[in-house]
DNA sequence: CTTTTATACTGCCAACGGCAGTATGTCAAC
DNA sequence: GTTGACATACTGCCGTTGGCAGTATAAAAG
């Protein structure tokens, strides 16, 4: 019985309050999905997966004749959550289907290129408002839901603000500096020049600590 | 036959140069990685797919009594390349472990959030490290093994540079503010007051264009 | 009182990740 | 000239995940 950290981050919600499995669905595609984005699908079994595990019980309450059953976490769960928050993470990665479009721009032509690109801004302007409007809620009843999370919130919020910022004004950069070319597949000797100078920024990483 | 986004991604490497399975794994591991994470093994039966979709044939040669076998794309396989290339990319999707550890920091102890935060920034050096060797690799012979993509691999370097120098600026940040936490789950007065800000100029996006 | 929308899931299957295993090639040391 | 270490070059297996479709009841809107 091994659990994931997709288990983890359910086990963590559950640390908060009690939940239905259809509210944990909602809070990950709400929140959790910026930093760990799942399936709706699958939050359904993560509860069944806790319960076996001993780390949350379930009650079966009921709506009319619809059965709803809430989840809870208990003592043990509290211990695994806890041992699990020592454990080392994975490092970060990133999924980015539009930088493989730019990445092989040169197999196909200039719109294209550049319709990639406007679908690139677009999305980072998307999420952003989606983090703004998290970010209002916040703002508003002095803390949200959870007032006294506002600290760890805060740390990880100003990480995926800056995060889909910085998508965006690249995608503007990109937008800009391909705005002078002619074709996809040969660079002008402008545009080879500013590619070298990028590679020569890139090859000496700035000082560590 | 549906083709996965991983099927253009080796389509793509394809339309380069003839590659084997295994080149084709390094090469995924080695640059395709930062953009698009897939497991060595899963590399493995894309050049079959894309054969028995006609988009690749194979040459089978032999290295001693060892089999060697090398994909070439076909013209069929350019032209659903050039068409994968005008489709519309799915949002770009971020895996942060990481920042779940210090989401639910209120669970665990300060030790413990802080080691997180240590190992986000050491990963975050670690990955910009791999950048940097790409990056002198493509400023010796000019441009690298591909010198006519120097502007394409620029842009989707720009990007990367700035991503993961972005997480480690991040680390650093989080690790000055919680040097003044007295525990994980109160936030002192100023620290409050800190979050509250970073909430009040999330929920206020930028000007879009 | 009927249609729409939200709630609350489950089944199915292809894609994926990760580990273990197999087998050959290459080079350096003994 | 053989042994061992390491690199090359994959394949099998199995549990996890994503995404679509489907089922059914409750609540809200008209």
């Amino acid at each position: 019985m091994n659990l994931s950290t997709t288990s983890y981050s359910v086990l963590s919600l559950l640390s908060l309050r009690d939940w239905t499995s259809y509210e944990l669905a909602q809070q990950m595609q709400r929140t959790l999905r910026f930093v760990w984005p799942r399936a709706e699908r699958k939050i359904y079994d993560e509860p069944k997966r806790l319960v076996a595990a001993g780390y949350a019980t379930s009650v079966t309450g009921a709506v009319g004749r619809r059965a709803r059953t809430t989840y809870s976490i208990t003592p043990a769960g509290r211990a695994a959550l806890h041992a699990w928050l020592g454990t080392t993470p994975q490092p970060a990665s990133l999924e980015f289907e539009g930088m493989l479009r730019v990445l092989f721009a040169d197999q196909g032509d200039l719109d294209q290129l550049r319709v990639s690109l406007e679908t690139v801004k677009a999305q980072a302007i998307e999420a952003r408002q989606r983090l703004a409007e998290l970010s209002e809620e916040l703002v508003s009843n002095d803390g949200g839901a959870f007032p006294e999370r506002v600290h760890v919130n805060a740390l990880s919020l100003r990480f995926l603000i800056d995060h889909h910022d910085h998508q965006r004004r690249w995608a503007e950069w990109a937008l800009a500096e391909t705005a002078k070319w002619k074709n996809t597949t040969t660079p002008t000797d402008a545009a080879r020049r500013r590619a070298l100078q990028v590679f020569r920024d890139a090859a000496d990483p700035p000082e560590g600590r």
